[in-house]
Formats: structure tokens, sequence, C-alpha cells
DNA sequence: CTGTTAGCGCTTTCAA
DNA sequence: TTGAAAGCGCTAACAG
């Protein structure tokens, strides 16, 4: 009546724990008859092989956890969808780890690494966790550095902000402003969307803006309100992400501002969350699926073949919408 | 240097094993002293205890595979994030599983029951796959039934109908129309929306067309489009979901036909996902959380008490918008 | 190629 | 209240 184990294959096939186990794991290691022998008693009695045990031996649950503030953001649920196809294509399976963008959970979800509910952790985090992060755990870390450093998986936001400032100036757009935030908190690499923005701007002699708060935003009407209250001479804007373009644009409307004519717009991002917002965003796109295989690739390289921080950056691509 | 198990903080407090496993599992079967002893250990070594060891054991893996066809839809992630949430509350944790709607997907996630790899399974799936499902396993099913019934959680699907009926009606729109799809492969609970409308409709003898066409739908455009072309003198019609409705409602727009004034909409789900829609949807909304909860609740009853199906339904409320 | 055996780290009787 | 010991089901080293 119990589920059968592994024994009680061995018993039915008339062969020793060993080759059935084998016959599991290395079946070219075992000789075509007895592999029968033992495939038939499987089938017979139905048997599946239990994980638990065996991961008490090998080590490796082969369950990895996937840290973000919420899977109820289409950001994240798109990041969400890929890491999970491709750890299953490995044959390891997602924990998915909802921080609320609290430290205290950032940091309970950290610590199933040293229970061993989980092999790694692919961490979108926004908290000063560097205590719980070492270059020896596998561990990913998306958009952040660590003091211990650890691999870090993004994509170029440097560029992206460099094709942003290019963009909205070559279509027309002469005094440019960016909008965003700042976080003094932690070693975000979101930062260098403006830092690119900037470089641009700077370099080709732009008549420009940094219009920035301390993240994250507690009022988007007022910050947006007052953008567009001392701003109002701004022809182009890059704003840090699509979501606060949005907003960016609804208040631009409120305000009667005509979106291209005279106000180009370019978010970062370009998951296809909206597919009914008009006008159609332009945006700088990241690479959400490459940078889902790049994290669950490096993942695994460091669960099975030990430690080794990397450094991985996957180029965005301009998509061009009606904001433009 | 390799991390501490049990052993090395019952030698290094003096103390057996079991003392050291009582002292994490039952505490108070301790004495104070001892149990002082046995924490001092554990704090010097840093030591945690080992989540596989013990599920060998104890059998239960705390594990709930939440099966979805894509964790990349608004309705979903809503629904997974409450689940995690509760699921963690309870000291459980979420494995998640895109099938993409595909039945051999499905059927392999539901499989990990068998390798222990989870303890109990809410499953949301749209293939014919009863032999894989049965009323002694720790599954709970999401909109549908199976033939071997097993505990299902839904909202309440046929006042839904109702009340959208009642609503579009008492609005002023005297022909009306119910606009979904039918499933014949599987037992789907949505299809109540429909009957619900119609029970409305028929019992208050309002002109009513049922507009459906079989689950899933390849090509919107050539359904919506067919829709207005044959059924143009509808002024208001339900929408089996919120998606669906929306689309709808832009085909409408680009047909010149003016929501709410000559067409009213009320779609199904209520879920916050489009806070830049216009004009702001009025739906039948569903206690995605209220769902989420008494999920998680029955599963782990089932997985600690043993099997007991149960049929939830639980109320759904109307959510006015702008297109009605 | 195959059988035997010693654990993996923990929980849980059973005696003391 | 505590320690000793017997597994949970599997893998892997070893001997044959």
């Amino acid at each position: 009546m119990m589920a059968p184990n592994m024994k009680d294959v061995a018993k039915r096939a008339g062969v020793g724990l060993g080759t059935v186990s084998r016959v599991i794991n290395t079946p070219h290691k075992v000789s075509p008859p007895t592999r029968l022998k033992v495939e038939k008693a499987i089938k017979e009695l139905g048997y599946y092989s239990n994980e638990i045990a065996r991961t008490l031996k090998t080590r490796n649950t082969r369950n990895v956890a996937l840290v973000l503030p919420s899977i109820w953001h289409p950001f994240f649920s798109g990041f969400a969808y890929y890491i999970e196809n491709y750890l299953d294509e490995q044959n390891y399976r997602l924990m998915l780890c909802n921080s609320d963008g609290k430290p205290d959970k950032e940091v309970y979800y950290l610590e199933m690494l040293k229970e061993k509910k989980v092999s790694g952790i692919i961490a979108i985090t926004y908290n000063q966790i560097d205590d719980h992060i070492s270059s020896d755990l596998p561990i990913i870390s998306f958009d952040r550095h660590f003091k211990d450093d650890v691999t870090c998986v993004t994509s170029d936001n440097l560029k992206g902000g460099e094709i942003a400032a290019k963009t909205l100036h070559e279509t027309g757009a002469k005094k440019l402003a960016y909008v965003g935030t700042i976080n003094n908190r932690i070693d975000s690499e979101v930062k260098y969307r403006r830092i690119g923005f900037e470089n641009y701007v700077k370099a080709h002699g732009i008549d420009h803006f940094i219009y920035t708060v301390e993240d994250p935003i507690r009022d988007y009407d007022a910050f947006l309100d007052t953008f567009f209250k001392r701003h109002n001479d701004r022809e182009g804007v890059f704003v840090e992400n699509d979501n606060l373009a949005k907003k960016l644009i609804k208040k631009a409307e409120t305000l009667n501002i005509k979106i291209p004519e005279q106000l180009k717009v370019i978010g970062y991002d370009g998951v296809e969350e909206t597919e009914f917002f008009e006008p159609k965003l332009t945006t700088i796109k990241q690479p959400l699926e490459a940078m889902a295989k790049a994290s669950v690739e490096a993942l695994i390289r460091i669960i099975e073949t030990g430690p080794k921080v990397e450094r991985i950056v996957l180029p965005v691509e301009l998509k061009q919408g009606k904001s433009t």
C-alpha cells in the first residue's frame, strides 16, 4: 500500500539495490538484460524514485530561489517566466519568494540557502543586506553590486542611457531631461541609465536637466507635478523605467502637453505589459529572456562546479513607439 | 570547514543527538539548563538544521507546486503573489510551474508529487488530465472539476453572470450579449458565467445573444470582427474576462462605437492590471486574495490531516468603471 | 557488470 | 528528562 521504494524494486527484479540505482542514474553501466528486468519491475510497481533521499546524498536540491520584490509586477513576472523555463530545461525548479522589498524578508529568504532548502539564489534586492551575501555563495544578483562581489547580471544601462539621449536629440528635441531616482543605500546598476544619458548630452553640449528624487518615490503625482511646473520647457525626456514613463505621459496629457509633438518620451524596460497603452511607448528594451538565461546558466555553473564571480552585461535596443 | 551538523552541536554541548533535535523541535520537552547549553552551541557553531534530512524523516517537504499556464499573466501573477504569502505564513514554500497550457507539461509537473519534490499542488489546468488527478492526492483545482473529484476553488461565477446581466439591463441596455468561449474538453467552472447571465436574461425576458467560440480563441481580431458585423444592434455585452473585454472595447473604438453611450461593457476578473486602460472597465471582481487563502488552507489541511474533498465558492462583486 | 555496505543528517522510539 | 540506536530511501565506494 505504501509507495514502493528502491528495495522493493530490487527484490522484485531479483537484483541488488545498487543495480536499481544504476539503472536510474547511469543506465549505460548496466547490461541490457538486467536493465530490462529492473525497468519491468519499476513499471509494474509504479515506482518513482524519492528525490528527498537522493538529495540527502547528492547535496543538490535542484531548487533555486528567485527573490524579488513582487511577482505582481510585469517586469518581474516576465523575468520569472523565463527563469523557470531555463531552470526546468536543466531539471531545476523555481522557488518563488516575494520580499515586498522588505529587508527582513530578503534576509529570511537568503537563509534558505543555509537550511539547504535551495541550492542557489537569484536575487533582485533593494536593501542593505551585504552582510548576508558573499562571493562563495551560489548567488546571482540582478542589477546590483554587493560589498563582497557576486556574479551580477544587468542590461547595458550605460549604453541604454546614451541611446535614449541620442534618439531624443536626433528626433528634434533640443532641451532634454532625465527623470528618475537616486539610491544612496545600495549600489544599484540603474544609476548608469542616468550616467549614460549624461555622458551623451555633455559630450554633445546638449541642454539638459537631471530631475531625480531619493528612491523609492513616495508620491508620484507630486513628483511629476513638480517636474512639469519647474521644467515645462523640456522637449524630450528619458524616464528611468516604463512604468514611471507612462505615469509621466498621463500627467502630461492632463496638462494638455502633446506627446510626441511637444514632448518626446523614452522609457526603459520594454516588457510587453500593456498592449493597450497609448501612445505606444518608445523604450529601451532589456533583453529579458537573455538575462534570465544568463542568470540561470551562471548560477548552475556555480552550484555544480564551484564559486566564480562574473559580471554579465547584456545589450539593449531601442524599441520604437509613438512617444518619440 | 564543512557546515556543522547536529552531531557537532551535540558534541560541543556535551549532550546526545536526540536532545539537540528536541531543542529544535520541541524545546519545552528539554530542561532549561540543557536547552541553554545546546542553544549556545548552536549559536557558536552557526548551526542551521538541514531541511533535507528532516524531510526524509517527516515526509513533508513543505513545498507546494503552483501549476498555471503562465506567470506572465496579471491574473495569475496576482494569484501567485497571494498564494506565496499564505504559504509562507504557514512555513511552506511555493514552486512555480509554468505549463504554457500544454498537457504534457501539466502532467509532468503533477508527477512531482510522486517523486516527493512537493507535498501538494494547486493546479490551474486546461487539458484532459483527469487520469492523473485523484481525490486522495493533495491537489486543489482552481476553476475546474475532474472526473475523480478533488477540492475545487472558484469565484461565484453564476452570481457574477447574473450581476453582469442585471447591471447592464438596469443601466439601460435593452439588447444584451454574452461574449466568450466554450470548452468541451474539460469541466471548467467558467461556463457558469454564461449560465448565470442566461438565467437572468431569460427570467426577465431580455433580448439577448450568446456569442461563443471553442476555447482557446485563435484569432481575436476575427472573432470580435464577426461579433460586431453580425450583432451591431447590441447595447450591452458581458465578456468572459477582462482581457477579452478590453480587446472588445478597443475593437469597438475602431468602429466608432462609443463606450458606454452606444455599448456598455462588463468584464470578469477585476485584477488591477492596467491602471492606464481607458475607459476604466466595469467588471465582476474575483476575490483573488480570499481565493488564494482558501486554496492554501484547504491544501495544507489535506497535506497535514489527510484527504477531504470540498467545494469552495467565494463571492464576487461588481466593480464600477466607466464602461457602463 | 553486479551485490554489499556504509553512510547522508535528522527524528523518534525505547530504555534508562 | 535524557542518551543510544534504529531507520527514512538513496548513492557511491568497494570488492568480487
